[in-house]
DNA sequence: ACGCTGAATGCAACCGATTACAAAAAGAAC
DNA sequence: GTTCTTTTTGTAATCGGTTGCATTCAGCGT
């Protein structure tokens, strides 16, 4: 008879009702009598139909779900993030998806942002474009921001971070301490490098050698090799990088070349990946509570979808997470 | 005047055509006069009209989107995966969303599987149930798979793989060879058991003692707690895991317990995640064409939608790499 | 001047659900 | 039995583009 996706008159048909009632048991079934409600659902189960959900959204004009762009996925931080986002948002209702914005080109990313497409953003990527962004559907901005752009962000306490991590060191009792800075231009780079000139300066030790980095693992390895490259009586005795991925590169590096660690170097890193704990040594680094961004960053997001228009920001705290990777500095330089 | 979102008719009121000629503008430019053309595009920038998606999903009876269902976005293993869907997928006017089939609860999973949603789905996670999906929308799956789904797959050969792996040790001088597997039940782990199995015995070794795992960093460690726990004179003097992330929590376990790699002991891994090289010391392992395996996935999906319905298997080559976590047998053993 | 061809455009039905409003049915009260 | 509520159901407009078919008009041949 019918080849065709059924639809919802063939059920509304088969039940002897109405479109409308159909409908109704689909999305609001108490204000259907029990038989009648009884006949439909039978009706839909022989049929086997589907609601479709173009047409539902185009008449709802909202369509369920929330889109997250990240900069990266294959950098393991992002993941527990979106597994937060999701936490909140499937109770809610919504369905969480996610893009790439290193895989998309930079124009198609914009598609995302439509009401057509998604109810609300949350953004993980700070290197976008504000002006493209505003203006269309409820965006938050998570970890990373956008400085032009006037939309809640959920964050941590970058600077404060850094400062947590570099006076970590100094009461090992390290003077000459370097960093590894995140890609220029980025907020979390400037954030991080601007604690740690802070830290160094309040206890009146010398600005940090500054090393360029990319939150990399290629790009630590890179800053080993610099580090290395430095005469053994002027090299930092610690370094402190702004991701743990460069903290495993620059370890890596090190490492195979004969450095010990921490005997020849201290090492901090950023983030608390689940990896880092694993790693001989265990690295020391500075713990975001990646689970607890993502809970917030959509919890405000449906604030917003809700019609709370506040653009204020969220900070959660870090933690100073010891472990192997850094100690006290050498007696007897060798 | 209007402060609602301008919708087609206003741009051709504005313009003084018609609803159709807007809508070829914009999906049919050539067929609509240069002159009318160019009055059309002056009244879109004029009323910045956007393109309401739902409406034309609707009509058109698709949605330009493919999802892909992944077991675990913090794997990084799969994000390359993803960046080579998407290189293929963008080009062909589709985008990409991913989905976290761990993060969301199991039955909402189907929700993705309607043509309504997505015009394709790529599944990269073996234990979703086969019947929930035939009969939606284009399947393509890609590295695991489930076993009762007729749909393309994308993968390697796992068993060859652990051929390879097994025979390297086998050629260091190993013959006391352990597996540590991955979840049981999985596609990957019981080839990649199958594997290891068949290379000792075509070499007359004795079938490998078997470790659980289930391809975490934290079951890796586990396992290499396990080892630990043998006595000295029967360990295993190698050992093959099937996953990179196993490898790592395995090294850092036995590492942290004094033993060095690989004189104490040989690990490979599987998958050649980009952090694994530059570990100490950088591990062996078989790599996985990642990249590779997203196009061709995303290949025969596209093959798919444009109606292709044959359902064959796309093997795709692994490659052993040797690194410093495997060595010859120690001689004399401690 | 007249018919013919093809390009450009408009008309209106359609995609598949939702929902305001109206109508019908069922109870309640007297 | 009649009137007034309240509940249940149906009718038809609507969400916002797309496209088959019809129409208009310019250009061309005779």
């Amino acid at each position: 008879m019918e080849h065709q996706r059924p639809k919802i008159v063939d059920v509304a048909r088969l039940a002897g009702v109405s479109t409308a009632t159909v409908s109704r048991v689909l999305s609001n079934p108490q204000v259907v009598s029990a038989e009648t409600r009884r006949l439909v659902e039978e009706a839909i189960r022989q049929t086997g139909y589907r609601l479709n959900l173009a047409a539902r959204n185009l008449r709802h004009r909202r369509t369920g779900g929330v889109v997250a762009l990240v900069p990266n996925l294959s950098n393991p931080f992002f993941s527990q993030i979106l597994a937060g986002i999701a936490s909140v948002l499937a109770p809610a209702g919504y369905n969480l998806l996610v893009a790439d914005t290193r895989a998309e080109g930079g124009e198609s990313l914009l598609a995302y942002a439509e009401p057509s497409r998604a109810d609300g953003l949350i953004v993980l990527d700070g290197s976008l474009p504000a002006e493209g962004l505003s203006r269309r559907v409820p965006v938050v901005l998570a970890c990373e921001w956008i400085p032009g752009l006037a939309a809640p962000r959920v964050k941590i306490d970058n600077r404060q971070g850094a400062v947590m991590a570099v006076e970590h060191l100094i009461e090992l009792g390290h003077t000459r301490i370097a960093h590894v800075a995140g890609p220029p231009g980025n907020v979390l780079s400037e954030a991080r490098l601007a604690g740690t000139e802070q830290a160094l300066a309040a206890h009146g030790l010398p600005a940090p050698r500054v090393f360029p980095g990319d939150f990399t693992l290629e790009s630590g390895r890179r800053a080993g090799a610099e580090w290395l490259a430095v005469p053994r009586a002027e090299r930092p005795t610690a370094v402190f990088l702004a991701s743990d991925a460069m903290a495993c590169g620059f370890i890596g590096e090190v490492q195979h070349h004969g450095i010990t660690v921490p005997r020849d170097v201290s090492v901090m890193g950023f983030d608390d990946i689940e990896l880092v704990a694993h790693m001989t040594p265990p690295l020391s680094t500075i713990r975001q509570p990646r689970e607890a961004i993502g809970r917030h960053a959509a919890q405000r997001l449906l604030d917003r979808i809700a019609g709370d228009d506040r653009a204020d920001d969220t900070v959660l705290p870090v933690e100073l997470v010891r472990r192997g990777s850094t100690g006290i500095v050498a007696e007897t330089p060798v």
